[in-house]
DNA sequence: CGAGTGCTTGATGGCAATCAAACACCGTGG
DNA sequence: CCACGGTGTTTGATTGCCATCAAGCACTCG
């Protein structure tokens, strides 16, 4: 059984140990999920919130027609399920495009962060910040790039994510199809063929299987129209918290 | 000068006497801002986050085309700029729509919610993840919707806000140009202009200046493929972090 | 009254969807 | 061993939604 991943959780400040060690303590035992098994389906009541321990999975929202918009990727270490901690039923589903391990944690146990981990609760809350300014940086890529754009800008969101979590730079290994893709970028299967090929003529990508490897990263950027972002990395007062 | 409005800030749990003296003294005096002023720009450094107290406000990402993709809408009552927490400069540019007043809190005061009262803190927290619901069906519905189903999930969602926070019901009057709603749907101001004509030919809407009537509401709701949504209230791991 | 802003409408064009079909790969079973 | 179905990729032909370009109109304001 490996060790709980916590490199999204200490990414904008140290904790001390007791921290982390009550933070270890609330997660269930892990469980394994098969590949393109539901994790939570969107309307099921919310009774706790996951850890991603490995795998892939990702959030999505399924529409009346049957089409599906996948809102967010998920990388081992990720906190999944949290945007539903607002809600009675779960709005996302969660689905495992890998075989995954997770664990599970109480909603109790957010109270037990809030009253006496205020450190933890507030990388928990700074985190969910992150996650909104992804969130925009799709929702910018969608409305108003073709997609050509939206797909450098996703290749280039998920490179520097697999980079800070110790991934080889240059390289994106991800378990998407070209189908998937498309649930992403809001475009068809299709399309999402024809814009990789293009890519990979124009020399700025190569493809061996499912792995993309980024052979001209900095005309990506230039394609991408969005800045690399700067995180915040222990502020005065994340830090002033745990006097 | 009015009160601080806590709409938003209620919306989940009751707060005590404490917490809300506390959260009050937080904020610093009331400031105007002018129409299509900026409140903040993007790439300003962050030092504080904002409360709108009156007027409308929004967020939005300025790209190197000189395009721009509005993020959020803002009401009074809402916290402003709080994705810019987790980063060294501000990633999205806040811009008033009609004249507006706000206070800004300043980052050590966040420090002092974690630490002073968790349930301000977890009532923060879970006003972040409902933004990144709102966040994920706007995304949905400009990846997978065509033009039409944008508009009216645009128009129930910021319908069911407005009577949330105590406006007419089947009534929207907001300030928007129709070049500002094509930055919001990620179209162009002559497809909005065409769109709501026909909705207001087909009977789902009438038009009274800026303010749309939602002369239909049940066949809104089928056109927009999204549930309507039943935020938690008072949920035990929260009410448990008081006592 | 002229300039500016916002709304409306028509004509044209392009990006991406849709429809359709072939191909590669793989695990399964006859 | 090969047939077979299933999944995923690739390519071509056609369609359509929405962008672009252009121009006229209504209204406000200095």
């Amino acid at each position: 059984m490996s060790d709980i991943p916590m490199q999204r959780l200490t990414e904008f400040a140290g904790l001390n140990a007791n921290d982390l060690a009550l933070f270890r303590s609330l997660f269930g035992p892990e469980k394994r999920i098969s590949r393109r098994r539901d994790i939570r389906t969107q309307g099921d009541p919310v009774q706790e919130i996951f850890l991603l321990s490995s795998g892939w999975a990702v959030s999505c929202f399924d529409l009346r027609g049957g089409e599906r918009q996948i809102v967010k990727l998920h990388t081992p270490g990720d906190v999944l399920g949290a945007p539903s901690l607002a809600m009675e039923t779960a709005a996302e589903t969660l689905v495992g495009m890998t075989d995954v391990t997770i664990r599970s944690m109480p909603l109790s146990a957010i109270g037990r962060i809030f009253k006496e981990a205020p450190s933890l609760a507030a990388s928990l809350f700074i985190s969910a910040q992150q996650e909104r300014i992804f969130l925009m940086e799709r929702l910018a890529s969608l409305g108003r790039m073709p997609a050509i754009k939206r797909f450098a800008v996703l290749l280039l969101h998920v490179h520097d994510r697999l980079v800070h979590i110790g991934r080889e730079c240059g390289v994106v290994d991800w378990p998407f199809t070209q189908a998937d893709l498309a649930d992403i970028l809001g475009l068809t299967s299709v399309h999402v063929n024809r814009i990789m090929r293009s890519l990979d003529q124009q020399g700025l990508i190569k493809r061996r299987g499912s792995t993309v490897i980024l052979s001209d990263l900095a005309a990506l950027r230039r394609l991408s129209e969005l800045p690399e972002r700067q995180w915040i990395h222990g502020p005065d007062w994340l830090a002033q918290i745990a006097l």
